[in-house]
DNA sequence: CTGTAAAATGACTGATTAGTCATTTGTGTT
DNA sequence: AACACAAATGACTAATCAGTCATTTTACAG
């Protein structure tokens, strides 16, 4: 037996993540994903009782990801200011860098069949964001408008920057649509 | 016969925007859309060769419903701010009242398998916000940031601003997030 | 080796799909 | 009425779908 380098279930996410981004949910065929995994068509459904498992499975994989790439080395900074704009940057880079993940999410969130359940389980992820902005809205250093709001004109804000990235075709100033981004966000929120 | 009230064609469009809205366009069949508008499954391919045609005619139609929604009393307004702040409050508005059209276009343009063809010929409707944008940007009303950041960053603020409104089970301050939410951007874009 | 349990397999099924086309129905003209 | 033409129809098909399950392969224990 040749030597199994990862495991059949990450193989079929990998599988279906490419898919999905390629094709979305209901283009691709739970055969196609087992196909290009290296496994067979039963195996998926020995690792995910349905299709529609394996489409959440995938995206809590992922959003745990971001979550976790969107905290790294906040602590290291010492303004509130610092804070967030390593928050921003720690999202661009890793939506521009996980492209499919980035494109993955996006889709998801915007299926409809996908419930406001598993968006609020989601948000719970984001506790750590909304703790700071929170506290910043209380200390002054933001303004005060609804956390709900703020969070989320900064999220999507984040994603239309990657967007922009990944669409440009000159990949020149991808710093400088970052910076720029952050800075229309940073003046819209600032007190 | 019956007095009929629209023609199939629309009946069409109107079953399809619905249940895409519900179902994904996969999870959609094309029978179900002609019995939901009360025509035979034959009568679909007479007016749509093919589903994806259907899903790019209803595109373009609600494109050109959002695009000029849009631009609704813009001559009346005398300063930049706003004649901007009159644009963001047709586009969050259009998104609260035509929910099910909003949806689509998110999911439309979240969709893989649907180009960046359209995704191109789509941004032509915006030449009038991009004229704008480059009008305010010449006369020093905001700042020197790339057209299509600026776009991207006012357009997509709107579409958060709807989000929310529909999220939240209190529709109290729909106003309220409409105006914060241009607040936000203003202050972010403006000089 | 041998026994055993878990993991993997792929042929198979019943349901559903987008799209076809020979036929019927409706409309307007003379 | 009789004709012509377009619009509408729905039974039909070939392909594809998610999911099943009896069987085989693998991993490991004694």
């Amino acid at each position: 037996m040749k030597e199994q380098v990862k495991d059949k279930r990450t193989a079929i996410l990998e599988a279906a993540l490419k898919l999905f981004t390629e094709r979305g949910f209901h283009g691709t065929s739970t055969a196609q994903i087992s196909k290009d995994a290296g496994v067979a068509t039963g195996t998926l459904f020995n690792y995910f009782p349905t299709k529609e498992d394996l489409i959440n499975s995938l995206y809590f994989e992922v959003k745990g990801e971001l979550s976790r790439s969107m905290g790294k080395e906040i602590e290291e900074q010492s303004t509130f200011k610092d804070k967030l704009e390593k928050i921003w940057s720690n999202l661009v880079k890793w939506g521009v860098e996980n492209q499919e993940e980035f494109l993955f999410v996006g889709q998801f969130c915007n299926s409809p069949y996908i419930s406001k359940f598993t968006r609020d389980e989601v948000m719970k992820e984001y506790i750590f964001l909304h703790n700071l902005v929170d506290e910043g809205i209380r200390e002054g250093e933001i303004r005060d408008f609804s956390a709900e709001l703020t969070i989320a004109m900064f999220y999507q804000g984040s994603r239309t920057v990657v967007n922009l990235i990944l669409d440009s075709d000159s990949s020149l100033d991808e710093n400088k649509i970052l910076e720029d981004g952050f800075q229309i966000i940073w003046r819209g929120l600032a007190k």
